[in-house]
DNA sequence: GGATGTGAAAAGATTCACAGCT
DNA sequence: AGCTGTGAATCTTTTCACATCC
């Protein structure tokens, strides 16, 4: 059973810009930031076991499959509803159906790529994302020698043209998979063409407007993380 | 290893005005993982400000650059002491050197990746890595088409050789760039060499012994994160 | 004056334990 | 009996506010 190192790091902080709200805020259920992010481990384990042919599963069952507690589990199913049937379990495919509704899955998201290097190109090849209903509908870059490229079954765009080609393909959600010198130069433009959803592989802090959501991911820093408790790790009882 | 018991109550007759929290003490007490987590904010933050030339900063303006706010920014770096001057600010060099080392990145950590596909590639070519403490040492790979090519100044090296390579490296930390269906099967291989620190970009989870720290990153993941947010927004006070 | 460092309060997340349903 | 769903307790993280020091 592994316990150590908080596994998703929670990069969206508190919206700050929730003063000023319309008249009616309907106060919605709204499920904790941790919650949520736990949800995309629940929906992944319970696929598997949907390709296993698993039926039904205990919340101890799906917890371990998850890598979390039981508990932390059944507390989070209840943010979104009481989907499953005491002194049994749950219905595999039907608490699927649930949490992916909760999350917003029921329909296809369209991803654009920005950045079609290493990184950009591993992202559009990434098969996990139209398996769990994102789909990569552009790629792009500024680079005359990268652009036209084939990736996967698309074709490197452009990046001068970034607003048509956003507008063409219909993205709304682009991930940036570039150097950092140029990340907050894109992102702007990104965001003037409408797109409220990012995520970054950049390692530079960018700025956005509330409205936007953006999350980062960054690989130096998971390692800085792995270092620390690595060097603590090392060093045994130490005298005082 | 269990999480440690925190032996260290901040109640009872704490003696003010000693203690004494000499530099050469760093790791003495342990620093919470949400503010670990940020030190690599800061980190970037001050080397950035340092390529400015910039000699000295503020706790606000450090905030800022690095995202976050200043009362969360004070408090964190009081879990590693005191390297500010009141009525002054940080200076900047000085305190990047003892986060550093309050993080362990005073020595170069040893990277070996397995998997070459385009994400292992990314990895091993991304710069931010060497600039900060991070040296790639190796990549490998079990695709014999794979093997032996050139990534950056390395060569492909054959996975069937893990143990061989890790040893012959001197490898302390693992990427796992790897399809979700082999991951678990070369983690264990690793752990077995005796490596301690894993990340992985493997959309699955991995079982290990609580003396192994793993993190985790999952694009997929970060996606569905955003696609709630982005639902949320889209549909303002939906009935149910 | 001005900004740090830190107790104390508030907010958030996790765990416990058990009532309630099948 | 068995397992879910949830209030209450515990633990962690963030924010506040101000004493402290340059």
């Amino acid at each position: 059973m592994e316990k150590n190192v908080t596994a998703l790091e929670p990069s969206a902080e508190a919206v700050p810009g929730d003063a000023v709200p319309t008249d009616r805020d309907p106060a919605a259920k709204q499920i904790p930031p941790a919650a949520v992010a736990r949800m995309t481990l629940y929906l992944r384990a319970l696929n598997s076991l949907l390709g296993e042919g698993v039926e039904r599963v205990s919340s101890e069952a799906l917890a371990e499959a998850s890598g979390v507690s039981s508990s932390t589990l059944r507390k989070d199913l209840s943010y979104v509803g009481s989907y499953g049937t005491r002194g049994v379990g749950y219905e595999v495919q039907y608490l699927s159906r649930h949490i992916a509704a909760a999350l917003g899955l029921t329909h296809d998201w369209k991803v654009a790529i920005v950045g079609a290097g290493n990184l950009g190109k591993a992202l559009a090849r990434y098969g996990g994302f139209e398996s769990r209903g994102f789909d990569v509908v552009a790629i792009l870059d500024a680079d005359p020698m990268i652009i036209g490229n084939e990736v996967g079954w698309l074709r490197v765009s452009n990046a001068a043209n970034l607003e048509v080609v956003l507008k063409r393909t219909g993205a709304n959600m682009v991930v940036l998979a570039l150097p950092a010198a140029v990340a907050q130069d894109v992102c702007d433009r990104v965001i003037n063409a409408g797109i409220r959803s990012i995520l970054s592989f950049a390692p530079v802090l960018l700025q956005v407007p509330p409205h936007v959501n953006l999350r980062k991911v960054d690989m130096a820093t998971e390692l800085q993380i792995l270092a620390y408790h690595a060097q603590r790790a090392q060093t045994p009882g130490q005298a005082v």
